[in-house]
DNA sequence: CTATGATTAAAACGAACGTATGAATTATAC
DNA sequence: GTATAATTCATACGTTCGTTTTAATCATAG
């Protein structure tokens, strides 16, 4: 492994994420890959294999980090808790505190690597499904427990539906900084980019709790 | 104008509808859309232009609707209140009450073009974004001003951001009602498409009105 | 019935796509 | 320095893409 090959990969890895990001993984061309990344065209084929290799490593590139972080934390949580179940608030965080702060760090992709993920959710394209579906089950499956053990007078359905509500109000909020400000054309007050960053997590903290917590539905 | 020329037109954006909210709009080739409704190739470009021309006007047949019967709540809300402002859990149901109550209406597109909706809210493609900004921004002015009205009291950007975030939660709830279940591998309880439509409605109500009346972040 | 305009049909266009090939180049090991 | 492996490069392959063209078919009006 020299270090030409280094760059080589890491400078497609960077191309296709923030390319995949603008444009959609079927939206994005090889040659666009391999242009803004300055590289041949076969370099793809050579390094990754195949366009859809390509695209799940720009994503465990991140989501590893993330997806470990998220384990740590949580542990963390519960072992300080001795026992006794977690604060919702605390379990919010750790889950979505530590995506959104993912955005302020450039070495893990910045806001280009979240606004990716969020669109990625809800990408049509069934390989990438299948591959996220089974990058997140772990972690998945231990955040639903701590919060039913969090919330045991709430109905374990409801959390689940819950769970969903919170993570398309954080896709949007970060795949949607730009995107929905064409729909909806609002002008939020122009703070630097890092500035709404810092103002983004409280808010949407915020609301996910107050969703979370709020009175149950009657049917 | 014959009877043909209608079903030629009408089977064309069935086709569409269907087809790019299950593949994308990069994802969906003109044979898919043609073969899929059974007419010849040509028949898009003759019909619609082209490809963008029939992907607007898949949005317009249903959004047309949509929009006029969200104004037109809005105009009864607001006779009704004669003045005073209009309470904002009824607003929240004017806007997403109506759009979730279309998934229930197959006439009107029924959950295809709900979940093609909410796709298309994170969608790259330039054109599309902005023809829905367009689309949208009469409705959301006018939404947007009532929320102020009903909510004197919170600082208008925090409105602004919160909206953002129940449209992120709605879109999702509908987008990835089979989206997210691979994303998370959750089984929800398997009730029948209409049982689960008539439960989601008052369970992501709740979530929003929660979420819209939490406590505002202290930063 | 015939003329006219609207629609459908079959076929082909050039462009762009992802991928593969084999030679040229570069780095590493002995 | 030379052999060997890793990487880069230019190029081409076979498909598929959205669109266009030209002719055939259909419906309707006079």
């Amino acid at each position: 492994m020299e270090v030409r090959t280094v760059d080589t990969r890491e400078r497609i890895l960077d191309a296709g994420e923030r390319l995949f990001m603008a444009h959609g993984y079927e939206g994005t061309s090889m040659r666009q890959i391999t242009g803004e990344a300055a590289v041949n065209l076969a370099a793809v084929n050579y390094h990754f294999g195949s366009k859809e290799s390509l695209m799940q490593e720009v994503f465990r590139r991140r989501l590893d980090w993330l997806n470990d972080e998220r384990m740590r934390v949580l542990d963390e949580l519960e072992s300080e808790a001795a026992g006794q179940p977690v604060k919702p608030s605390a379990i919010v965080d750790a889950f979505f505190g530590t995506l959104l702060r993912m955005a302020g760090d450039e070495n893990r992709g910045g806001m280009t690597f979240l606004r990716l993920l969020g669109r990625t959710l809800t990408e049509p394209s069934e390989f990438i499904r299948a591959f996220l579906a089974h990058e997140y089950q772990t972690v998945m499956d231990r955040y639903k427990e701590a919060l039913f053990k969090a919330l045991p007078e709430v109905p374990k359905a409801e959390i689940v539906w819950r769970f969903h509500f919170m993570l398309g109000a954080t896709s949007y909020a970060i795949a949607g900084t730009d995107a929905l400000r064409l729909v909806t054309d609002w002008q939020i007050e122009d703070e630097d980019s890092t500035d709404r960053l810092d103002r983004l997590v409280p808010r949407l903290m915020s609301f996910l709790l107050g969703g979370l917590r709020a009175p149950l539905p009657q049917f």
